[in-house]
DNA sequence: AGCACGCCGACT
DNA sequence: GTCGGCGTGCTC
């Protein structure tokens, strides 16, 4: 029997897979995810190394093959546990299994704090030259390099000085020896939020939240460990319910997990989980290097904090005693890591859940399809909480018709509605937010007369207009040339939706000349803090109207704000993609949410040109179960997630022809290989932008109502491009369900 | 990362 | 010749 494994040793060149003969008398014991002691190199020198899998035959020289010395039984389980979940996320979102050790294992980012090393000169001034002076003397070139840099700035960076400079690590390990330098490392443990916690006054729960509470309590008092999805409107009180489950686990010893998307991540989140777990809670986002994200890291593994909160990245916090994985704003696509493995945070915590006796709640004021579709089935527990814990009533919802607008001759991008309430607020000296929704969005035509979007006649989503003035669709590849009349009512007022935030300002200001008007969008926010910088300003009252895009729509409180304007909701309804009419009723919810946050009653214009679309309907009405069951029938009827499941093969290189012909095999070979699954392949089509840096860049669907026929066609695929040599020119890279 | 090997100039 | 420094390549 033979091992694959994994060496603990943090260097690109040693991050691979090495295998070794398995002793018989270990065969028995032996499982991956264990830590085993093998020799390694020209010396034979033992290292740790991790078992990543177990396999009767060897690829390897077998007279080369070396056999492992013995089990380490001084790694935790920890590890064990994190590469069973690390070999899950290869085998169902594909990529190498060093790829998904790296987002799994903490050990690995090691090497990210290694690139903080640096070299200190140990010497005065004199010293030093008269150290260099001798180093030149007797020819040593890369010492006297090294000593000259050294003399001109007496701390260097360690990656720098074997990098540009050509050093290598005998060189500094002389001098290092002869006392002439340190090598110093960043090793400081530091909680980088401190507060006293504070003794909160007893909470009274609402109706909704006690149920809940107690329900969970029971279950996992009963162990049982499930999946919750908890759907609660705005303002309903999720986080309190989060931290009384999360207060039960903690009280039996064991740890918690939150997630939150990181743009949530707000000091005032933090603080409320600060005053009621004190110091044992910590704190990741991107804002920490990556050496203080290792400390944390290490802190929750040495069994120092019962809560950590963070994106995505901390859902694989090697917590001892996992007991809880609560993952806020659950619909969030940030969730959905845009790297290889291209995991999805809800499924990976599931299964995290699953080999740990974990429990997972889910939590969203709008509900994915997918969660809600799985907890409609059973597979989650639903809890409803309907209603807002502090008197807070609804926002008034106006839908406005831009068709009529046109007709009438008003060609502002403000409605006459829109225009009347914000001059009322500006009256009042109340606050109005503007919000262009423009995440995702891809150059779709729309007549501007009766509202008609030029649409695939095959895959139902809208069609983008390319550079050579063609229309194409992003799934299947179907194209057509552009229309210049719309073949509706043939009306010629029909082309690309422009409008942006720029845009919207000068008119804003050009309307009403008094308001202070701020704008919030890549460009203003493009310097550090700014973000923060824009919304404090505007949470000061300093500006009376903040013209953004969605980014204005998370986190903070605005009490003062009584209208939101959603400026052209068919900007998100119309992206070239499935899940737009999703995205477009969370993002009217979440936006109207935003309308009267304090004691004064809010309104919100949503302004479209189809006013009729279930999405904008709904998202007025408030109505979240009506859109569900629309927006299922649709993704029923067409095939789509979470009815059915979607694979994407993106294949790239930098020869256009040979990955057109790359891709027709490849279609081929699916076809053949999917048997008697059922499974479909759609394209190969542009996916949104065809060329990056000069590589040619394709998609290939393949469509199928059982995941798992899917990952055994990602299975033989990958044999099947490793096989063929004609594919070595060629990156592949799979997308399971894809955002 | 850390070790061996081979190359090269300098010193005995 | 030999010695020590330095760059390179390899590690199952």
């Amino acid at each position: 029997m033979f091992a694959d494994v994994i060496i603990d040793i943090q260097h690109e060149k040693l991050d691979k897979i090495f295998q070794y003969r398995v002793p018989k008398a270990l065969e028995k014991e032996l499982e991956p995810g264990m830590e085993v002691l093998v020799p390694f190199g020209k010396g034979n020198r033992q290292i740790k190394g991790y078992v990543t899998g177990l396999s009767e035959t060897c690829d390897y020289d077998l007279s080369k093959v070396k056999e492992i010395v013995e089990i380490s039984r001084t790694g935790v389980e920890i590890e064990a546990k994190l590469i069973a979940l690390a070999a899950w996320m290869k085998e169902n979102y594909g990529g190498t299994m060093i790829q998904a050790l790296k987002t799994v294992l903490p050990i690995k980012q090691k090497e990210n704090a290694r690139v903080k090393k640096r070299l200190r000169l140990l010497l005065d001034k004199g010293t030093g030259e008269k150290q260099l002076h001798y180093y030149l003397e007797k020819h040593q070139k890369a010492r006297a390099r090294l000593m000259a840099a050294l003399l001109d700035d007496p701390v260097l960076e360690y990656e720098l000085v074997t990098r540009k400079l050509n050093i290598t690590a005998a060189v500094i390990r002389a001098l290092e020896e002869q006392r002439v330098l340190a090598v110093e490392s960043e090793q400081v443990y530091r909680n980088p939020v401190k507060a006293a916690k504070e003794q909160e006054k007893d909470i009274v729960y609402t109706e909704e939240q006690t149920q809940v509470i107690d329900c969970f309590r029971k279950d996992y008092a009963a162990g049982e460990r499930k999946t919750y999805l908890i759907h609660g409107v705005t303002g309903s009180g999720k986080t309190e319910v989060y931290m009384e489950m999360i207060r039960t686990v903690v009280d039996m010893g064991k740890q918690a997990v939150v997630l939150i998307p990181e743009i949530a991540l707000t000091y005032q989140t933090v603080m409320r989980f600060y005053r009621r777990f004190g110091d044992g809670v910590s704190i990741m986002n991107s804002r920490l290097s990556a050496g203080e994200r290792y400390d944390q890291m290490m802190r929750a593994r040495a069994g120092k904090v019962d809560v950590m909160i963070g994106p995505r990245s901390a859902l694989f916090t090697p917590f001892p005693d996992l007991g809880l994985i609560v993952i806020d704003e659950e619909h969030e696509p940030t969730y959905k890591s845009e790297q290889t493995p291209r995991y999805h945070v809800r499924e990976t915590a599931i299964k995290r859940a699953l080999l740990e006796g974990a429990g997972v709640v889910l939590g969203s004021a709008t509900p994915s399809m997918e969660a809600m579709y799985r907890a409609r089935r059973g597979e989650y527990t639903l809890f409803e909480m309907k209603n807002r814990s502090r008197m807070q009533d609804l926002a008034d919802v106006y839908t406005v018709d831009l068709r009529e607008e046109l007709k009438s001759g008003n060609r502002s991008i403000l409605s006459r509605k829109l225009a009347e309430l914000m001059r009322e607020r500006l009256d009042k000296k109340e606050q109005i937010m503007l919000f262009l929704n423009r995440r995702g969005y891809s150059g779709f035509i729309s007549c501007r007369e009766c509202g008609h979007v030029i649409k695939c006649p095959h895959c139902s989503v809208s069609l983008s207009v390319h550079r050579d003035g063609r229309m194409r669709c992003h799934y299947c590849g179907y194209s057509m040339p552009r229309v210049t009349a719309c073949p509706e009512c043939g009306s010629p007022h029909i082309g690309e939706f422009r409008a942006g935030t720029q845009q919207i300002e000068d008119i804003v200001k050009t309307e009403f000349p008094r308001a202070r008007v701020l704008r919030m969008d890549m460009d203003t926010t493009r310097q550090k803090d700014a973000h923060e910088k824009i919304l404090s300003a505007f949470a000061n009252e300093e500006a009376d109207v903040l013209v953004g895009t969605q980014m204005i729509v998370k986190g903070h409180d605005f009490p003062n704000v009584t209208l939101v304007g959603i400026l052209a909701a068919d900007m998100s309804l119309y992206t070239a993609d499935y899940r737009s009419g999703e995205r477009t009723f969370q993002l009217l919810t979440q936006a109207a949410g935003r309308a009267g946050r304090g004691e004064r009653h809010g309104e919100v214009v949503i302004q479209t040109y189809s006013p009729e679309h279930y999405a904008i309907v709904t998202a007025a009405a408030q109505d979240y179960e009506a859109f569900y069951e629309e927006e299922i029938r649709y993704r029923e009827l067409m095939g789509y997630p979470p009815a059915e499941n979607l694979l994407a093969i993106f294949v790239s290189c930098e020869d256009e022809a040979l990955l057109e012909k790359g891709c027709h095999y490849l279609k081929e070979y699916i076809l053949r290989a999917r048997g008697q699954t059922g499974a479909e392949v759609i394209g190969p089509a542009s996916p949104g932008i065809d060329k990056i840096k000069d590589v040619y860049r394709r998609v290939l669907y393949v469509k199928a109502e059982n995941y798992g026929a899917l990952v055994g066609i990602k299975d033989r695929v990958e044999k099947y491009i490793e096989i063929n040599s004609g594919f070595d020119k060629m990156r592949i890279q799979f997308d399971f369900n894809p955002m």
